[in-house]
DNA sequence: GAATATCATATTGCATGCAATATAAATAGC
DNA sequence: GCTATTTATATTGCATGCAATATGATATTC
Protein backbone atom coordinates (compact mmCIF):
# COMPACT_ATOMS: atom_id res chain seq x y z
CA UNK A 1 0.00 0.00 0.00
CA UNK A 2 1.45 3.73 -0.62
CA UNK A 3 1.02 6.18 1.49
CA UNK A 4 -1.95 7.88 -0.42
CA UNK A 5 -3.71 4.28 -0.26
CA UNK A 6 -2.96 4.37 3.38
CA UNK A 7 -4.56 7.83 3.68
CA UNK A 8 -7.63 7.13 2.04
CA UNK A 9 -8.19 3.40 3.58
CA UNK A 10 -7.87 5.04 7.12
CA UNK A 11 -10.15 8.07 6.55
CA UNK A 12 -12.95 5.91 4.79
CA UNK A 13 -12.29 3.51 7.85
CA UNK A 14 -12.95 6.88 9.67
CA UNK A 15 -15.91 7.92 7.61
CA UNK A 16 -17.43 4.59 7.87
CA UNK A 17 -17.54 4.82 11.44
CA UNK A 18 -15.09 1.50 11.99
CA UNK A 19 -13.61 3.43 14.23
CA UNK A 20 -15.98 5.34 16.96
CA UNK A 21 -15.79 8.48 16.82
CA UNK A 22 -13.23 9.64 20.03
CA UNK A 23 -11.40 6.40 19.59
CA UNK A 24 -7.71 7.27 20.58
CA UNK A 25 -5.63 5.94 17.03
CA UNK A 26 -2.13 4.77 18.30
CA UNK A 27 0.46 5.06 16.24
CA UNK A 28 2.32 1.51 17.23
CA UNK A 29 -0.87 -0.52 16.12
CA UNK A 30 -1.29 1.88 12.77
CA UNK A 31 2.51 0.94 12.14
CA UNK A 32 2.05 -2.73 12.17
CA UNK A 33 -1.12 -2.81 10.40
CA UNK A 34 -0.16 -0.48 7.78
CA UNK A 35 3.58 -2.48 7.86
CA UNK A 36 5.47 1.47 8.25
CA UNK A 37 6.81 3.38 10.64
CA UNK A 38 5.60 5.89 12.63
CA UNK A 39 7.03 8.69 10.72
CA UNK A 40 4.74 8.10 7.46
CA UNK A 41 2.30 7.08 9.72
CA UNK A 42 2.14 10.75 12.03
CA UNK A 43 1.95 12.69 8.47
CA UNK A 44 -1.24 10.88 7.17
CA UNK A 45 -2.87 11.35 10.64
CA UNK A 46 -1.70 15.32 9.92
CA UNK A 47 -3.62 15.27 6.39
CA UNK A 48 -6.76 13.65 8.39
CA UNK A 49 -6.84 16.55 10.93
CA UNK A 50 -6.59 18.84 7.77
CA UNK A 51 -9.84 17.00 6.82
CA UNK A 52 -11.44 17.41 9.67
CA UNK A 53 -11.93 14.20 10.74
CA UNK A 54 -9.01 13.75 13.29
CA UNK A 55 -7.56 15.79 16.58
CA UNK A 56 -4.10 16.18 18.00
CA UNK A 57 -3.79 17.07 21.35
CA UNK A 58 -0.52 17.53 22.70
CA UNK A 59 1.18 14.78 24.64
CA UNK A 60 -1.95 12.89 24.22
CA UNK A 61 -2.21 11.55 20.35
CA UNK A 62 -4.38 11.56 17.65
CA UNK A 63 -7.91 11.06 18.17
CA UNK A 64 -11.03 10.08 15.65
CA UNK A 65 -13.05 13.68 16.00
CA UNK A 66 -16.01 13.19 18.19
CA UNK A 67 -19.39 14.72 16.97
CA UNK A 68 -22.37 14.65 19.19
CA UNK A 69 -25.78 15.36 18.04
CA UNK A 70 -26.17 19.09 18.47
CA UNK A 71 -23.22 19.82 16.21
CA UNK A 72 -25.19 18.91 13.65
CA UNK A 73 -26.72 22.29 13.62
CA UNK A 74 -23.54 23.41 13.62
CA UNK A 75 -22.60 21.84 10.05
CA UNK A 76 -25.70 22.86 8.60
CA UNK A 77 -25.40 26.02 9.63
CA UNK A 78 -22.41 26.03 8.05
CA UNK A 79 -23.32 24.52 4.88
CA UNK A 80 -26.02 27.10 4.63
CA UNK A 81 -23.64 29.58 4.58
CA UNK A 82 -20.93 28.11 2.18
CA UNK A 83 -23.26 26.11 -0.56
CA UNK A 84 -25.64 29.19 -0.46
CA UNK A 85 -22.67 31.59 -1.14
CA UNK A 86 -21.24 29.00 -3.67
CA UNK A 87 -24.72 28.72 -5.88
CA UNK A 88 -25.01 32.02 -5.93
CA UNK A 89 -21.72 32.26 -7.38
CA UNK A 90 -22.18 29.22 -9.30
CA UNK A 91 -25.10 31.66 -11.34
CA UNK A 92 -22.74 33.45 -12.99
CA UNK A 93 -21.01 30.74 -14.86
CA UNK A 94 -22.22 29.98 -18.78
CA UNK A 95 -19.78 27.62 -19.92
CA UNK A 96 -21.22 24.91 -21.88
CA UNK A 97 -19.77 22.01 -20.36
CA UNK A 98 -21.15 23.36 -16.55
CA UNK A 99 -24.71 23.94 -17.96
CA UNK A 100 -24.60 20.59 -20.05
CA UNK A 101 -23.83 18.67 -16.74
CA UNK A 102 -26.47 20.16 -14.86
CA UNK A 103 -28.93 19.50 -17.57
CA UNK A 104 -28.20 16.25 -17.65
CA UNK A 105 -28.27 15.79 -13.75
CA UNK A 106 -31.93 17.91 -14.18
CA UNK A 107 -32.99 14.92 -16.49
CA UNK A 108 -32.03 12.32 -14.34
CA UNK A 109 -33.36 13.41 -11.08
CA UNK A 110 -36.44 14.19 -12.80
CA UNK A 111 -36.82 10.58 -14.75
CA UNK A 112 -36.24 8.60 -10.85
CA UNK A 113 -38.42 5.96 -10.20
CA UNK A 114 -39.53 7.30 -6.66
CA UNK A 115 -38.93 4.10 -5.58
CA UNK A 116 -35.71 4.68 -6.32
CA UNK A 117 -34.79 8.24 -4.63
CA UNK A 118 -33.65 7.30 -1.47
CA UNK A 119 -31.18 4.83 -2.98
CA UNK A 120 -30.03 6.74 -5.92
CA UNK A 121 -30.97 9.99 -4.44
CA UNK A 122 -27.80 10.72 -2.02
CA UNK A 123 -25.25 10.26 -4.55
CA UNK A 124 -26.74 12.75 -7.38
CA UNK A 125 -27.39 15.24 -4.35
CA UNK A 126 -23.49 14.78 -3.42
CA UNK A 127 -22.56 15.64 -6.80
CA UNK A 128 -24.65 18.40 -7.35
CA UNK A 129 -23.63 20.11 -4.22
CA UNK A 130 -19.96 19.48 -5.42
CA UNK A 131 -20.47 21.22 -8.55
CA UNK A 132 -21.99 24.12 -7.44
CA UNK A 133 -18.88 24.04 -5.15
CA UNK A 134 -16.52 23.41 -7.96
CA UNK A 135 -18.68 26.37 -10.08
CA UNK A 136 -17.98 29.15 -7.53
CA UNK A 137 -14.42 29.00 -8.91
CA UNK A 138 -13.37 29.92 -5.08
CA UNK A 139 -10.26 27.87 -4.15
CA UNK A 140 -11.03 28.80 -0.65
CA UNK A 141 -14.71 28.22 -0.62
CA UNK A 142 -14.02 24.85 -1.64
CA UNK A 143 -11.02 23.87 0.43
CA UNK A 144 -13.44 24.87 3.09
CA UNK A 145 -16.18 22.91 1.89
CA UNK A 146 -13.77 19.83 1.49
CA UNK A 147 -13.29 19.39 5.29
CA UNK A 148 -17.38 20.73 5.90
CA UNK A 149 -18.32 17.44 4.02
CA UNK A 150 -16.56 15.08 5.45
CA UNK A 151 -17.90 16.84 8.87
CA UNK A 152 -21.14 16.10 7.04
CA UNK A 153 -20.85 12.67 6.78
CA UNK A 154 -19.59 11.67 9.72
CA UNK A 155 -22.24 13.51 11.59
CA UNK A 156 -25.07 11.96 9.32
CA UNK A 157 -24.26 8.45 8.17
CA UNK A 158 -27.35 7.46 9.49
CA UNK A 159 -29.30 10.09 7.63
CA UNK A 160 -28.82 8.27 4.53
CA UNK A 161 -31.47 6.55 2.95
CA UNK A 162 -34.75 7.74 4.51
CA UNK A 163 -37.14 8.25 1.85
CA UNK A 164 -38.63 10.90 2.85
CA UNK A 165 -36.13 13.03 3.69
CA UNK A 166 -34.61 12.52 0.29
CA UNK A 167 -37.98 13.08 -1.59
CA UNK A 168 -37.72 16.22 -0.10
CA UNK A 169 -34.26 17.23 -1.16
CA UNK A 170 -35.08 15.82 -4.84
CA UNK A 171 -37.15 18.42 -5.05
CA UNK A 172 -34.96 21.03 -3.55
CA UNK A 173 -32.36 20.40 -5.91
CA UNK A 174 -34.38 20.28 -8.74
CA UNK A 175 -35.79 23.69 -7.71
CA UNK A 176 -31.87 24.91 -7.24
CA UNK A 177 -31.06 23.36 -10.83
CA UNK A 178 -33.44 25.73 -12.38
CA UNK A 179 -32.70 28.89 -10.46
CA UNK A 180 -29.03 28.64 -11.51
CA UNK A 181 -30.08 27.57 -15.44
CA UNK A 182 -32.07 30.73 -15.15
CA UNK A 183 -28.64 32.74 -13.54
CA UNK A 184 -31.23 33.83 -10.44
CA UNK A 185 -28.74 34.32 -7.84
CA UNK A 186 -30.58 35.64 -5.24
CA UNK A 187 -33.41 32.56 -5.29
CA UNK A 188 -30.77 30.29 -6.24
CA UNK A 189 -28.63 30.92 -2.94
CA UNK A 190 -32.28 31.28 -0.92
CA UNK A 191 -33.51 28.00 -1.93
CA UNK A 192 -30.26 26.69 -1.34
CA UNK A 193 -30.45 27.66 2.33
CA UNK A 194 -34.03 26.76 3.08
CA UNK A 195 -32.60 23.50 1.88
CA UNK A 196 -30.30 23.09 4.09
CA UNK A 197 -32.02 24.01 7.21
CA UNK A 198 -35.23 22.31 6.18
CA UNK A 199 -32.71 18.98 5.93
CA UNK A 200 -31.26 19.89 9.08
CA UNK A 201 -34.92 19.93 11.22
CA UNK A 202 -35.70 16.74 9.41
CA UNK A 203 -32.99 15.10 10.31
CA UNK A 204 -32.94 16.03 13.89
CA UNK A 205 -37.07 15.15 13.96
CA UNK A 206 -36.79 11.52 12.63
CA UNK A 207 -33.26 10.51 14.31
CA UNK A 208 -33.37 12.57 17.23
CA UNK A 209 -36.80 13.23 18.36
CA UNK A 210 -36.65 13.81 22.03
CA UNK A 211 -34.69 17.15 21.11
CA UNK A 212 -38.14 18.81 20.28
CA UNK A 213 -39.66 18.48 23.86
CA UNK A 214 -42.32 21.03 23.20
CA UNK A 215 -42.34 22.30 20.11
CA UNK A 216 -42.58 25.99 21.25
CA UNK A 217 -39.11 27.01 20.74
CA UNK A 218 -37.55 25.11 17.94
CA UNK A 219 -33.76 24.59 18.03
CA UNK A 220 -33.58 27.48 20.39
CA UNK A 221 -35.18 25.77 22.82
CA UNK A 222 -33.15 22.40 22.65
CA UNK A 223 -30.10 22.21 24.50
CA UNK A 224 -28.05 24.07 22.31
CA UNK A 225 -27.99 27.28 24.02
CA UNK B 1 11.70 28.79 23.34
CA UNK B 2 9.21 26.16 23.58
CA UNK B 3 7.44 24.64 20.62
CA UNK B 4 4.21 26.68 20.93
CA UNK B 5 6.57 29.87 21.01
CA UNK B 6 8.34 29.21 18.20
CA UNK B 7 4.94 28.20 16.24
CA UNK B 8 3.98 31.64 17.13
CA UNK B 9 7.17 33.17 15.99
CA UNK B 10 6.90 31.41 12.76
CA UNK B 11 3.49 32.42 12.05
CA UNK B 12 3.72 36.43 12.99
CA UNK B 13 6.58 36.00 10.84
CA UNK B 14 5.11 34.55 7.91
CA UNK B 15 2.00 36.77 8.41
CA UNK B 16 4.02 39.94 8.66
CA UNK B 17 5.61 38.87 5.42
CA UNK B 18 9.37 38.45 6.73
CA UNK B 19 9.06 35.17 4.66
CA UNK B 20 8.14 36.16 1.43
CA UNK B 21 4.84 33.91 -0.03
CA UNK B 22 6.16 31.13 -2.10
CA UNK B 23 9.52 30.74 0.33
CA UNK B 24 10.47 27.65 0.50
CA UNK B 25 10.77 26.54 4.54
CA UNK B 26 13.70 24.45 4.31
CA UNK B 27 13.76 22.09 7.82
CA UNK B 28 17.58 22.34 8.51
CA UNK B 29 17.44 26.26 8.35
CA UNK B 30 14.54 26.12 10.99
CA UNK B 31 16.38 23.51 13.15
CA UNK B 32 19.35 25.60 13.10
CA UNK B 33 17.63 28.66 13.63
CA UNK B 34 15.27 27.60 16.68
CA UNK B 35 17.57 25.29 17.99
CA UNK B 36 15.38 22.15 17.78
CA UNK B 37 15.63 18.94 14.90
CA UNK B 38 13.34 18.40 12.51
CA UNK B 39 10.60 16.22 13.72
CA UNK B 40 8.92 19.37 16.19
CA UNK B 41 9.42 21.73 13.30
CA UNK B 42 8.05 19.27 10.84
CA UNK B 43 4.73 18.98 13.76
CA UNK B 44 4.98 23.13 13.76
CA UNK B 45 4.65 23.11 9.97
CA UNK B 46 1.55 20.91 9.54
CA UNK B 47 0.05 23.18 12.29
CA UNK B 48 0.34 26.06 10.30
CA UNK B 49 -0.57 24.16 7.30
CA UNK B 50 -3.88 24.16 9.28
CA UNK B 51 -4.06 27.52 10.06
CA UNK B 52 -4.13 27.92 5.93
CA UNK B 53 -0.66 29.91 5.58
CA UNK B 54 1.61 27.39 4.79
CA UNK B 55 1.04 24.41 1.99
CA UNK B 56 2.92 21.11 1.81
CA UNK B 57 3.70 19.66 -1.26
CA UNK B 58 4.89 15.89 -1.14
CA UNK B 59 8.50 15.23 -1.90
CA UNK B 60 9.31 19.01 -2.18
CA UNK B 61 8.30 20.38 1.53
CA UNK B 62 6.66 23.18 2.95
CA UNK B 63 5.82 26.48 0.90
CA UNK B 64 4.78 30.28 2.47
CA UNK B 65 1.28 30.13 0.78
CA UNK B 66 1.17 32.57 -1.83
CA UNK B 67 -1.95 34.46 -2.79
CA UNK B 68 -2.27 36.28 -5.60
CA UNK B 69 -4.68 39.95 -5.81
CA UNK B 70 -7.55 37.97 -7.36
CA UNK B 71 -7.56 35.59 -4.23
CA UNK B 72 -8.37 38.33 -2.36
CA UNK B 73 -12.01 38.01 -4.15
CA UNK B 74 -12.05 34.53 -2.36
CA UNK B 75 -11.37 35.94 0.67
CA UNK B 76 -14.19 38.29 0.92
CA UNK B 77 -16.96 36.48 -0.03
CA UNK B 78 -15.83 33.36 2.00
CA UNK B 79 -16.20 35.53 4.77
CA UNK B 80 -19.18 36.91 3.65
CA UNK B 81 -20.84 33.75 3.83
CA UNK B 82 -18.92 33.07 7.20
CA UNK B 83 -19.67 36.03 8.73
CA UNK B 84 -23.17 36.85 7.34
CA UNK B 85 -24.15 33.43 8.96
CA UNK B 86 -22.23 34.46 12.33
CA UNK B 87 -23.38 37.74 13.29
CA UNK B 88 -27.00 35.95 11.91
CA UNK B 89 -27.09 33.59 14.93
CA UNK B 90 -25.33 36.17 17.22
CA UNK B 91 -28.54 37.95 17.18
CA UNK B 92 -30.31 35.68 19.31
CA UNK B 93 -27.56 35.90 22.07
CA UNK B 94 -29.20 37.81 25.38
CA UNK B 95 -26.28 37.50 27.52
CA UNK B 96 -25.56 40.30 29.53
CA UNK B 97 -22.01 39.57 29.24
CA UNK B 98 -21.99 40.23 25.38
CA UNK B 99 -24.33 42.74 25.28
CA UNK B 100 -22.52 44.74 27.46
CA UNK B 101 -19.10 43.93 25.83
CA UNK B 102 -21.53 45.09 22.28
CA UNK B 103 -21.98 48.23 24.16
CA UNK B 104 -18.61 49.68 25.16
CA UNK B 105 -17.68 49.40 21.78
CA UNK B 106 -20.03 50.91 20.26
CA UNK B 107 -19.59 53.68 22.70
CA UNK B 108 -15.78 53.49 22.18
CA UNK B 109 -16.34 53.52 18.30
CA UNK B 110 -18.94 56.23 18.55
CA UNK B 111 -16.22 58.62 20.12
CA UNK B 112 -13.49 57.74 17.95
CA UNK B 113 -11.98 61.20 16.84
CA UNK B 114 -11.39 60.91 13.23
CA UNK B 115 -8.01 61.32 13.24
CA UNK B 116 -7.62 58.42 15.04
CA UNK B 117 -10.06 55.82 12.97
CA UNK B 118 -7.41 55.08 10.70
CA UNK B 119 -5.03 54.10 13.45
CA UNK B 120 -7.17 52.43 16.05
CA UNK B 121 -10.37 51.41 13.77
CA UNK B 122 -8.79 48.09 12.46
CA UNK B 123 -8.15 46.65 16.33
CA UNK B 124 -11.73 47.68 17.21
CA UNK B 125 -13.26 46.09 13.89
CA UNK B 126 -10.97 42.38 14.57
CA UNK B 127 -12.37 42.89 18.11
CA UNK B 128 -15.67 43.26 16.72
CA UNK B 129 -15.88 40.71 14.21
CA UNK B 130 -14.53 38.10 16.41
CA UNK B 131 -17.17 38.27 19.03
CA UNK B 132 -19.70 37.95 16.52
CA UNK B 133 -17.79 34.31 15.54
CA UNK B 134 -17.89 33.54 19.21
CA UNK B 135 -21.55 34.22 19.63
CA UNK B 136 -22.15 32.56 16.90
CA UNK B 137 -21.74 29.34 19.19
CA UNK B 138 -20.87 27.44 16.12
CA UNK B 139 -17.53 25.49 17.27
CA UNK B 140 -17.08 24.48 12.99
CA UNK B 141 -17.70 28.11 12.21
CA UNK B 142 -15.30 29.42 14.67
CA UNK B 143 -13.01 26.92 13.03
CA UNK B 144 -13.34 27.73 9.62
CA UNK B 145 -12.72 31.69 10.89
CA UNK B 146 -9.91 30.95 12.47
CA UNK B 147 -8.32 30.03 9.02
CA UNK B 148 -10.32 32.93 6.63
CA UNK B 149 -8.66 35.41 9.32
CA UNK B 150 -5.03 34.77 8.65
CA UNK B 151 -5.55 34.57 5.13
CA UNK B 152 -7.38 37.79 5.62
CA UNK B 153 -4.49 39.10 6.81
CA UNK B 154 -1.92 37.45 4.40
CA UNK B 155 -3.90 39.34 1.46
CA UNK B 156 -4.48 42.40 2.75
CA UNK B 157 -1.58 43.69 4.95
CA UNK B 158 -1.64 46.66 3.25
CA UNK B 159 -5.09 47.74 3.41
CA UNK B 160 -5.28 48.65 6.68
CA UNK B 161 -4.02 51.99 7.46
CA UNK B 162 -6.19 53.56 4.61
CA UNK B 163 -8.16 56.10 6.47
CA UNK B 164 -10.86 56.33 3.97
CA UNK B 165 -11.48 52.22 4.39
CA UNK B 166 -11.37 52.19 7.75
CA UNK B 167 -14.05 55.57 8.47
CA UNK B 168 -16.74 53.12 5.58
CA UNK B 169 -15.92 50.39 8.01
CA UNK B 170 -16.56 51.93 11.50
CA UNK B 171 -19.67 53.25 10.67
CA UNK B 172 -20.56 49.61 8.85
CA UNK B 173 -19.74 48.54 12.31
CA UNK B 174 -22.17 50.63 14.21
CA UNK B 175 -24.89 49.80 11.93
CA UNK B 176 -24.41 45.90 12.78
CA UNK B 177 -24.18 46.18 16.00
CA UNK B 178 -27.34 48.30 16.88
CA UNK B 179 -28.83 45.54 14.22
CA UNK B 180 -27.39 42.77 16.34
CA UNK B 181 -28.81 44.74 19.49
CA UNK B 182 -32.22 45.25 17.93
CA UNK B 183 -32.03 41.21 17.08
CA UNK B 184 -32.96 41.97 13.61
CA UNK B 185 -30.77 39.18 12.32
CA UNK B 186 -32.11 39.61 8.90
CA UNK B 187 -30.81 43.30 9.48
CA UNK B 188 -27.25 42.38 10.73
CA UNK B 189 -26.44 39.42 8.42
CA UNK B 190 -27.92 41.52 5.47
CA UNK B 191 -25.12 44.81 6.46
CA UNK B 192 -22.53 42.46 7.19
CA UNK B 193 -22.43 40.75 3.60
CA UNK B 194 -22.64 44.49 2.24
CA UNK B 195 -19.73 45.45 4.76
CA UNK B 196 -17.71 42.93 2.58
CA UNK B 197 -18.73 43.27 -0.74
CA UNK B 198 -18.01 47.16 -0.09
CA UNK B 199 -14.57 46.69 1.80
CA UNK B 200 -13.35 44.32 -1.01
CA UNK B 201 -14.26 46.94 -3.25
CA UNK B 202 -12.51 49.11 -1.78
CA UNK B 203 -9.38 47.60 -1.11
CA UNK B 204 -9.29 46.69 -4.87
CA UNK B 205 -10.13 50.41 -5.88
CA UNK B 206 -7.18 51.48 -3.77
CA UNK B 207 -4.81 49.07 -4.20
CA UNK B 208 -5.10 47.77 -7.86
CA UNK B 209 -7.22 50.29 -9.51
CA UNK B 210 -5.70 48.66 -12.76
CA UNK B 211 -7.95 45.53 -12.22
CA UNK B 212 -11.15 47.54 -13.10
CA UNK B 213 -9.93 48.02 -16.82
CA UNK B 214 -13.32 49.75 -18.23
CA UNK B 215 -16.12 49.63 -15.15
CA UNK B 216 -18.39 47.86 -17.66
CA UNK B 217 -18.29 44.23 -15.98
CA UNK B 218 -16.65 44.85 -12.27
CA UNK B 219 -15.82 41.72 -10.91
CA UNK B 220 -17.14 39.57 -13.59
CA UNK B 221 -14.76 41.62 -16.46
CA UNK B 222 -11.37 41.82 -14.04
CA UNK B 223 -9.55 38.35 -15.03
CA UNK B 224 -11.26 36.19 -12.13
CA UNK B 225 -13.06 34.20 -14.66
C1' DG C 1 25.29 27.33 -29.56
C1' DA C 2 21.22 24.81 -28.03
C1' DA C 3 19.31 20.76 -26.32
C1' DT C 4 20.03 16.67 -23.81
C1' DA C 5 22.18 13.57 -20.70
C1' DT C 6 24.96 12.86 -16.72
C1' DC C 7 26.48 13.75 -12.31
C1' DA C 8 26.87 16.27 -7.76
C1' DT C 9 24.41 18.39 -4.17
C1' DA C 10 20.65 19.72 -1.38
C1' DT C 11 16.39 18.38 0.66
C1' DT C 12 12.77 15.58 2.01
C1' DG C 13 11.15 10.65 3.30
C1' DC C 14 11.67 6.82 6.38
C1' DA C 15 13.08 4.05 10.27
C1' DT C 16 14.39 3.64 14.84
C1' DG C 17 16.46 4.27 19.58
C1' DC C 18 16.02 6.83 23.63
C1' DA C 19 13.71 10.38 26.65
C1' DA C 20 9.69 12.43 28.65
C1' DT C 21 5.07 12.07 29.79
C1' DA C 22 0.58 10.22 30.62
C1' DT C 23 -2.17 6.31 32.01
C1' DA C 24 -3.17 2.33 34.91
C1' DA C 25 -2.42 -0.63 38.36
C1' DA C 26 -0.76 -1.90 42.71
C1' DT C 27 0.21 -0.58 47.25
C1' DA C 28 0.12 1.97 51.49
C1' DG C 29 -2.21 4.80 54.77
C1' DC C 30 -6.30 6.22 57.02
C1' DG D 1 -13.35 0.00 52.26
C1' DC D 2 -11.85 4.30 50.34
C1' DT D 3 -8.38 7.63 49.14
C1' DA D 4 -3.77 8.88 48.13
C1' DT D 5 0.71 7.59 46.73
C1' DT D 6 3.85 5.04 44.43
C1' DT D 7 5.27 2.18 40.75
C1' DA D 8 5.02 0.02 36.29
C1' DT D 9 3.61 0.22 31.61
C1' DA D 10 2.16 2.21 27.43
C1' DT D 11 2.45 6.02 24.34
C1' DT D 12 3.97 10.12 22.46
C1' DG D 13 8.05 13.51 21.82
C1' DC D 14 12.65 14.17 20.08
C1' DA D 15 16.95 13.40 17.70
C1' DT D 16 19.43 11.44 14.14
C1' DG D 17 21.38 8.29 10.44
C1' DC D 18 20.50 6.56 6.07
C1' DA D 19 17.70 6.19 1.72
C1' DA D 20 15.18 8.19 -2.01
C1' DT D 21 14.19 12.06 -4.65
C1' DA D 22 14.44 16.55 -6.64
C1' DT D 23 17.27 20.36 -8.12
C1' DG D 24 20.96 22.59 -10.34
C1' DA D 25 25.47 22.39 -12.54
C1' DT D 26 28.37 20.34 -15.82
C1' DA D 27 29.51 17.93 -19.65
C1' DT D 28 28.39 15.88 -24.08
C1' DT D 29 26.22 15.46 -28.39
C1' DC D 30 24.14 17.26 -32.48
Amino acid sequence: MTKNEILDDLREKILSEEYTQGDSLIERELCEYYEISRTPIREILWRLVLDGIVEQRPARGFFVRKLGWEQIFDVFQTREAIEGMAVRLACQRRETGFLRDLEILQHKLESLPEDQVAEEGPRYGRTLHAMFIDASANTLLKEIYQKVSFLARLTSNIARHSSSIEGVSRNFHLLIIQAVLDQDADKSEQLMREHMRITCRDIIDTFYPQVFLGKAGGIEASGKQ
